[in-house]
DNA sequence: ATCTTTCATATTGCATACAACTCGTGAATG
DNA sequence: CATTCACGAGTTGTATGCAATATGAAAGAT
């Protein structure tokens, strides 16, 4: 699951458990509050604890555990009003990201485009390929944000997409939603090819609010 | 200089390591692109290799420090660019978070107004502290993320601030702009007991554009 | 002379041993 | 019976030794 962007070398003891431990993070493997013991990982993934605690660190560094003094570290627990914080960044900074690439002009416009349609085809299958369509999805966001030339909003959003991750916003999707948030793709490179700031930065505010609504009605709150 | 927020164990040789870098990268005692080798440091503070590892890791997560492959650690040095990608999320984020909290009514007035005053007599002196006005601008802008009720502003803008700090924001201000940047202050302050969502936005949103036109000056750029 | 190869050195990456700390358990005490 | 204290198992924190890797200079080939 989830491609390896290349800046990691599987060879190296701790990237191998910094995927490793992410993986089984975000796949809802470890549940949330679960404790992450060094000795445990280091023994299943045939390393020592050092490598392993570099990794806790990182994962942590990233919201993606909770290190707690001489105690450990535990896979981060979230609650509602993480998603909704979430969710209220991200409405800000991502539209207006948008805009940016919009009005910048340098938008990778045939990647975009090739992501989403890889993204119909994930779709259409009898049963949608979630796994696939996630990653194409985050590819996706990140190569707009990477077109606004301004690195720190990519680290920065970077961090705040992993707790939809955790969530699976994909699977909240009932069919009509899901034909919606892809037909919103193809609607973002139209108005990065059009150079329209207001019209791009409209979109994807369009496109998380209604992530959100569908993320909130099957949060159940 | 910048005091510890107790969350730091001095006696713990991470956080001494830590906090030891970090503060000779923020004073500038440690120049851009140099090398910051495990040995040296080590020795230099008395523990062994291993928290100081660590340490650099977390700096590397932070952005203070670049890390490369197998031939180790440089502090982090930041170019025009930088400063203009975080003026630039900084004026997007800060005045929505400050809006935020004047719309919440959860600020903490009392110490706002404390801050504020604090700032007035540390700027009063013939020679301005600079070092304990940038202490106090950096609690009083926390005190309003803190206000959103949104922890992840605060750690997000977290990142951004440092690099502003590495730069003294404050050293590049003439008398007037600085009296001008306090004033902001106590009107924040008032927008903020007022309740009024755009008021207190458009303050926060002078607020950074007039001390990104005193960088940008002191930049030569 | 210039380019390539080899090797010494410095430095990081990883493994392991030991020290310090946390927390539960149970005995001792009021 | 409740409370406190002490202790021991389990876990993290730190130190140290060794392996792997990168760099630069010297030697050799063209």
């Amino acid at each position: 699951m989830m491609s390896s962007p290349d800046a990691f070398d599987e060879t190296r003891a701790v990237d191998l458990a910094y995927q490793s431990i992410r993986d089984q993070i975000l796949s809802g493997e470890q549940a949330g509050g679960e404790w992450l013991r060094e000795s445990d990982l280091a023994a299943s993934l045939g390393v020592s604890r050092t490598p392993i605690r570099e990794a806790l660190r990182r994962l942590a560094a990233e919201g993606l555990v909770r290190h707690e003094r001489n105690r450990g570290a535990q896979v981060q627990s979230w609650t509602f009003k993480d998603l909704q914080d979430v969710y209220a960044l991200r409405s800000l900074v991502e539209p207006w990201a948008c805009g940016l690439a919009a009005a910048g002009g340098r938008a990778d416009l045939e990647t975009l485009t090739r992501l989403a349609d890889e993204m119909d085809a994930a779709a259409t299958p009898p049963r949608p390929d979630l796994d696939t369509l996630t990653d194409l999805n985050s590819r996706f966001h990140d190569a707009i944000l990477e077109a606004t030339g301004n690195d720190r909003i990519r680290s920065m959003l970077a961090s705040l997409v992993q707790l939809p991750f955790v969530w699976r916003t994909f699977s909240h999707y009932n069919p009509e939603e899901l034909r919606r948030s892809l037909a919103h793709h193809h609607e973002l490179v139209d108005a990065l090819r059009a150079g329209n700031q207001t019209w791009a930065e409209s979109v994807m505010r369009a496109h998380i609010q209604s992530a959100w609504t569908s993320v909130r009605r099957e949060s159940g709150c």
